[in-house]
RNA sequence: GGUGUCGUAGCCAAGUGGUAAGGCAGAGGUCUGCAAAACCUCUAUGCGGCAGUUCAAAUCUGCCCGACACCU
């Protein structure tokens, strides 16, 4: 049987150096870049979302980033069949893969080889639950979903409106319950060869610092007029305009909040965001952690991936 | 110096005699087709301080401290 695909994974949350290492990696081990960031996949979001610049890639390969026209939907499932298709390329031209990013749900369900129910999101389903949402509210639907499908109903919350509503939708439109979902998607094993390494600062207290750095770097290179298009065009913007870094700013186009205001609430969510991908990477199987933002830490990638390497052999 | 208003968690804030709402921040967590989304859990033995009235006080009384406003 042919051999699993090497894989490298760098996460962490934002604004950890994943980028900068990502690329001296990608130069001194023959790779090429697969983003795995849902928001840098767009088109005419860079300064906000803090993508790769030309300049930073030196020349190496960057797959899935800002290709998407922002008023396209664009789903998980659709994210691990591209980079999937991405990594067997890449492959196949003998370099190495490497993915790179802060979306954990997208980083997760690659490396497991989650298998997505085959059939597309049917937009009418979608439409008539959510109008009977907010005609009757969340209730009637929870407990229909209890019916249907008690094992799954009791593990989420029924504040969780988008939970309960894509469970039921999956139901009405595949006849299959999430539960037979959950059960059928988990590949028997992992489909790479894959080294998980997250980066993470020593502190809290570091790590929101940077962010906040970072926020006000962006408002120098004129993340303003980047977010005033983004407001301009939120009504067609399903996923962009909820971006952090855009929606933030909203209130100072409407005239309803001050400058400064906006920016400090952008900062505060992308704190909280920062958090939420912790959790994310805390409890990812077999992940490494290693100091952000340090030079050293290629070498320790190296190592550590020439070892895991050494003891598949 | 006088008069008045106010002082509840890191911040905002409800509560005017019956045993401290809520929001934000913070911490922890969930995650299978919008995920930078959405959601869950936790977080004040105590209401500026001290005395008093009362079965019972953040709530009433007195004094003190502090902030603000106006007056002299």
């Amino acid at each position: 049987m042919a051999d699993k695909a090497e894989l490298l994974v760098i996460c962490g949350p934002t604004a950890t150096g994943k980028t900068s290492l990502s690329v001296a990696l990608a130069k001194q081990m023959n790779g090429e870049i697969i983003c795995a960031d849902s928001m840098q996949i767009y088109q005419n979001l860079s300064i906000g979302t803090a993508r790769v610049t030309t300049a930073e890639m030196q020349g190496v390969p960057h797959h899935l980033v800002g290709f998407l026209s922002p008023d396209v939907r664009f789903s998980v499932a659709d994210y691990v069949k591209m980079a999937q298709d991405a990594i067997a390329d890449i492959t196949a031209r003998g370099k190495l893969p490497i993915v790179v990013g802060g979306t954990g749900l997208y980083i997760k369900s690659l490396v497991e080889g989650i298998q997505f129910a085959a059939q597309k999101t049917d937009l009418s389903v979608r439409e008539d639950l959510q109008a009977q949402l907010d005609s009757a509210g969340i209730m009637p639907l929870y407990a229909r979903l209890l019916q249907v499908d008690p094992q799954y109903g009791n593990t989420i919350h029924p504040n969780n409106h988008g939970r309960v509503l894509r469970a039921l939708e999956l139901y009405l439109q595949t006849g299959k319950t999430m539960s037979q979902q959950l059960a059928a998607s988990r590949p028997p094993e992992r489909p790479y060869q894959d080294v998980l390494i997250g980066l993470q600062y020593a502190t809290r207290e570091i790590l929101y610092s940077a962010i906040n750095t970072r926020v006000d770097t962006m408002m120098q290179q004129g993340l303003l007029n980047e977010a005033e298009q983004v407001f301009l065009h939120r009504d067609s913007y399903v996923t962009a305009a909820q971006a952090i870094g855009y929606k933030e700013l909203f209130p100072y186009f409407t005239q309803t909040d001050s400058l400064q205001n906006c920016v400090e609430k952008l900062k505060q969510s992308s704190r909280n965001y920062a958090k939420r991908q912790i959790t994310w990477f805390a409890r990812m199987e077999h992940l490494m952690w290693l100091p952000a933002n340090e030079t050293g830490s290629a070498a320790q990638v190296l190592k550590i991936w020439n070892e895991t390497k050494g003891s598949l052999k």
